[in-house]
DNA sequence: AAGGGATACAACCGCTCCTCG
DNA sequence: TCGAGGAGCGGTTGTATCCCT
């Protein structure tokens, strides 16, 4: 049972990708554009899987890849994007034109990790290492104050570019509200919107049904 | 010069999301 | 409304290269 699996493995290549490879991949995207990924090997006359090709093509032989080094500019907008987002390497991405995700998650992971770490901050919280947890308080009652703070901080960020307008989550939360917030970018808006109130989720989208527009968050990625 | 550990990054894997019939 | 299939994402692995002893 179980989905079929996107390729026949038993007749597809592996590992680094040759020359004639690229070649062919790069030339019958020229021809065709990117179009189906599943059946572009095929036509392509390459043995590779869809999803290898795809990679393959936007982690590296995509016309508009910068390539090189990170700035220092670069670097400090990672920092602060990823602060934001976490590991949403995609999202982050989108905000630095010419990287790919593979390539900013790989460069995080070996750089910018390490240099978080020699800073005394952890990369993952983005706190002080070795803060105690007695340290960080989860308060209700100040909720309202908190929420301006945290708004006030992300506003410090001019450079980020990210319009924003943060306001207290609705009162009358219910067991099925999610926890983990997920962002999409509405048809035709001009940034991300997040529903604190239902879901956490993108306001008046599939998972959004509240018309609660005080507890959003517009994120003009 | 050799070899062994560290580092960097391309590529793969498995899962989730989204779209369409 | 539901399920199948394709696309996309994030975590992980494999391997080439670098650096130190």
């Amino acid at each position: 049972m179980g989905r079929s699996p996107c390729c026949e493995k038993a007749h597809t290549n592996k590992g680094a990708w040759t020359k004639e490879e690229d070649e062919r991949l790069i030339a019958h995207i020229k021809a065709h554009g990117e179009g189906c990924w599943r059946s572009l090997p095929k036509a392509a006359g390459l043995l590779r899987c869809g999803k290898s090709c795809r990679l393959r093509w936007i982690n590296y032989l995509r016309p508009d890849l910068k390539r090189g080094n990170f700035t220092e500019e670069e670097d400090e907008l990672i920092i602060k994007l990823h602060s934001l987002l976490g590991n949403k390497w995609s999202l982050i991405a989108g905000r630095l034109p010419g990287r790919t995700d593979n390539e900013i998650k790989n460069y995080w992971n070996t750089h910018i990790r390490r240099k978080l770490l020699s800073r005394g901050i952890d990369p993952t919280t983005h706190r002080p290492l070795h803060q105690p947890l007695s340290d960080i308080t989860i308060s209700f009652v100040k909720q309202e104050e908190r929420i301006n703070e945290e708004k006030e901080k992300i506003l410090r960020c001019p450079d980020l570019n990210l319009e924003l307008c943060i306001s207290p989550p609705f009162q009358e939360m219910n067991n099925s509200h999610h926890v983990e917030p997920v962002m999409k970018r509405e048809e035709g808006d001009q940034g991300f919107t997040l529903c604190f109130t239902c879901s956490l989720g993108p306001h008046k989208s599939q998972g959004c049904k509240c018309n609660n527009s005080s507890s959003t968050v517009v994120l003009g990625l």
